[in-house]
RNA sequence: GCCCUGGUGGUGUAGGGGCUAUCAUGUGGGCCUGUCGAGCCCGCGACUCGGGUUCAAAUCCCGGCCAGGGCGCCA
């Protein structure tokens, strides 16, 4: 039986064709980045997943149909080209291929709806309307890249760690968790939501006695923001451990980034390259910031903030400013964190609540977790929910729950910081805004 | 959601009451044997939508939609 290829296939990347490879017979195949025709010579540059190729045609040298089926390639289209490696100090990389045989693939239709050589660059709108063509510059392919190694950097660590891969429902039953608002689905004859985080079942699962758990998923949220890093889906890396407490857990998170940052430049440097950044890999321990030192920093940049609010922008950016790179906020007020957030036993108006941040971009929120059922029904209650609501979730919490810490970090942020892009769009491959839901 | 700014060929732009609507890139055709942002010649292709003002609107006004920036929201 034959395929559709039939015997045609690959024999080299474009990256690997080296001027030492000189005399040999290659098959590549990609995407017609260039035609430069000058009449008695033709030039193509031919792309594949990292790297171009220069084919070179000329016209004493290869067979007239060979030039006449270069002669019908358009900017984009899928050939695939057999032809023999030349060395040449004149071509490329000091490497060539002079075809013998010629297959289009796929002829791609013409006017493209954006350029990929970034002759003329696109606005993001444009990129995103057009994202397979977008991700075939290699800068843009580079972050998804980075973003692939950064998630498997993650799981090799969780698993290194004892920690057990879980999945969660994204269809949930209500909104109760309060705070956000959900997207309203809906799920036969009854009402249902988007999960806005996995925070309830991972804490269910410390009852189950697996110790320590780890989900990397899907986050919903109908907020209508419009800025540059919220989205209203986007990839949350969540870990919950038990027998451990907040400052065990802001260790694991540590580590986890700065394993994450060793590897990328181990193994991304091509990528790095490609989109002109560095990351440094970090000191650590990453410094600790309590609340209240927060607030006196910024009341002392200018901006105002009373004791017991939440950080406002320009808060963040001051304390971006004085901080700096990644660093720990502490000791955050109980009433401005959830219900499950454990109080400080010397001054329940603090908690064992902290967040990670890099410069003024808030990566990640964690804490110990209240496991005792009489202070967690009271702190729903003294936040106006309904314990009636939380049954099954406050049910795991009745017969040995063990004391436990976990955190969420946002993979997409993480991101941003890994790639230095700023707009949070650029780390996503289909991103999902307040307007767009397509592609 | 609020504030500011904007929306002109496929893409990125100039212009800003009466123009044949600027330029680049692209695209179609032609020339060219070492291109590499190739070059040269010829052609193609556009004023966000709906109202209003005006003799006349791409241009001014109002509204919608969309975008950029900032903020808010974001347990």
């Amino acid at each position: 039986m034959q395929g559709l290829l039939n015997s045609l296939r690959r024999t080299d990347y474009t990256k690997n064709i080296t001027p030492e490879l000189s005399g040999e017979d290659v098959i590549i195949m990609g995407w017609v980045h260039e035609i430069r025709d000058l009449g008695g010579i033709v030039f193509v540059l031919v792309r594949d997943k990292d790297g171009l190729i220069q084919i070179t045609a000329p016209s004493k040298k290869v067979d007239p149909e060979i030039l006449e089926e270069i002669r019908k390639f358009r900017k984009e289209s899928v050939v695939a080209i057999e032809g023999t490696v030349q060395k040449s100090d004149k071509a490329p990389n000091g490497v060539e291929i002079i075809p013998r045989k010629i297959e289009m693939l796929n002829l791609a239709q013409q006017p493209l709806p954006m350029d990929p050589t970034e002759k003329v660059r696109a606005e993001i709108d444009t990129r995103l309307d057009s994202r397979f063509l977008d991700l075939r510059k290699a800068n843009i392919s580079s972050i998804f890249k980075i973003k692939s190694q950064m998630f498997h950097t993650i799981r090799d660590f969780f698993y290194e760690n004892g920690f057990v891969e879980i999945n969660t429902p994204k269809l949930v039953a209500s909104a109760t968790e309060g705070g956000t608002e959900l997207f309203p689905i809906t799920y036969f004859e009854k009402e249902a939501f988007l999960g806005q985080s996995p925070q309830l079942y991972k804490q269910i699962m410390m009852s189950s006695g697996m110790d320590k758990v780890f989900e990397i998923g899907q986050i919903f949220r109908a907020e209508e923001h419009d800025t540059l890093r919220h989205l209203n889906e986007a990839i949350s890396i969540d870990a919950e451990a038990s027998f451990m407490d907040d400052v065990d857990m802001m260790e694991v998170l540590n580590n986890m980034i700065k394993q994450v940052i060793i590897d990328i430049n181990e193994k991304c440097s091509d990528e790095l390259n490609t989109i002109g950044h560095e990351i440094p890999i970090p000191e650590d321990p990453f410094p600790k910031v309590t609340y209240d030192e927060a607030v006196d920093i910024v009341n002392s940049k200018g901006v105002e903030m009373e004791w017991g609010e939440d950080l406002s922008r320009a808060a963040e950016k001051a304390l971006g400013d004085t901080v700096g790179g990644f660093y720990f906020l502490t000791e955050w007020p109980s009433a401005i964190k959830p219900f499950y957030v454990m109080p400080l036993e010397s001054d329940p108006k603090k908690s064992h609540a902290f967040d990670l941040m890099y410069d003024n971009l808030e990566l990640s929120s964690g804490a110990t977790r209240v496991h005792q059922y009489d202070l967690l029904v009271t702190q729903i209650e003294e936040r106006d929910l309904n314990p009636g609501a939380f049954g099954s979730y406050l049910k795991s919490f009745k017969y040995g729950m063990p004391p436990h810490a976990g955190w969420g970090v946002g993979a997409d942020r993480l991101t941003m910081v890994l790639t230095g892009v700023n707009n949070i769009r650029e780390t996503v491959l289909f991103p999902r805004d307040r307007h767009r839901l397509t592609p």
